[in-house]
DNA sequence: ACAAATAGGACTAAAATAGTCCTCTTTTGT
DNA sequence: ACAAAAGAGGACTATTTTAGTCCTATTTGT
């Protein structure tokens, strides 16, 4: 829980690659070059984020991706969706849901209240926010040892 | 992402249950069927929240489970905890964290500080909010931004 | 024409999750 | 004392998700 998959990590790594390219579409491999990401990998993550359309690609010799929206303009859900597809938290949201017992539901709905909270305030989150290094910070502490919010690492 | 696993679903209406029952224990198989849950999952749920001192144990004939505190003073964090770890968001918190390219931290430890909020308001919903059906929706806060939410779903 | 790119999807491998089962210990009631 | 009712602890299996790779087709600039 609480867990963003690796994958999304470096979907944001890659997003915040292009955006210091600027304008001019740079190719996959340049990216994984220069992330360190495995270059098929990479690929895949700015297949999926241009379907997502927070990125756009050109094709062709000298072709590549760049971000389809200046950094401020892409939070931290859209980027989350794009990688992940959008998940019901509790998987007894849509359809079938077969809640024969009504104090499952009323607690499942709790989670989902909570899970719409989180979203809402992750889409808030920009991936500007999310490279500035300094980002203002509301709590420093987890598990036990506190969060270094210093300069990388 | 943002998805909180069966068990831990499961093991909120499990809390919820035993918090139904009052002071005397309750023993496994009773909370099985009324919640229909799998015997043998109730079981290890219930093992596995009496280890994070969430409930209390009593052995024996007529033994069972009742909850350690009351419904109010158990966070929605605690019970996420208990049955699922203290999780790392980027797995790169602690140990062999081969970062070699910064920007790849500066990213990272974002990730982690939204990891912080999103727990530190968790911590702050309790097992008696999961089950009011209508509970007051949370608000979030980071990077200065408090995060209004509107009624849930 | 050729080389440099992306598009799309099939496929495999690895890891996390869920769920079951078995054996042992503790406690209560008769 | 003994049997039955419970939890303790752990081993084990199966399923599902997640990561990651690779192949083939299409597009575009020189």
């Amino acid at each position: 829980m609480l867990r963003i998959s690796r994958l999304t990590d470096y979907g944001t790594l890659v997003l915040a690659n292009l955006s210091q390219q600027g304008e001019q579409p740079t190719s996959a491999t340049d990216v994984a070059s220069t992330t360190g990401i495995a270059p098929p990998t990479v690929s895949k993550l700015l297949k999926l984020l241009a379907k997502a359309e927070l990125a756009t690609s050109t094709r062709g010799a000298m072709g590549g991706y760049s971000l389809a929206r200046p950094a401020n303009r892409i939070s931290a859900a859209e980027i989350i969706d794009a990688l992940e597809g959008p998940v019901h938290i509790t998987e007894c949201s849509a359809d079938d849901s077969h809640c024969d017992f009504e104090s499952i539901c009323n607690v499942g709905s709790a989670w989902q209240r909570i899970n719409v909270a989180i979203r809402q305030t992750l889409s808030d989150i920009s991936l500007s926010d999310l490279q500035r290094t300094r980002a203002p910070v509301p709590r420093f502490e987890f598990a036990g040892f506190p969060v270094r919010v210093e300069s990388g690492k």
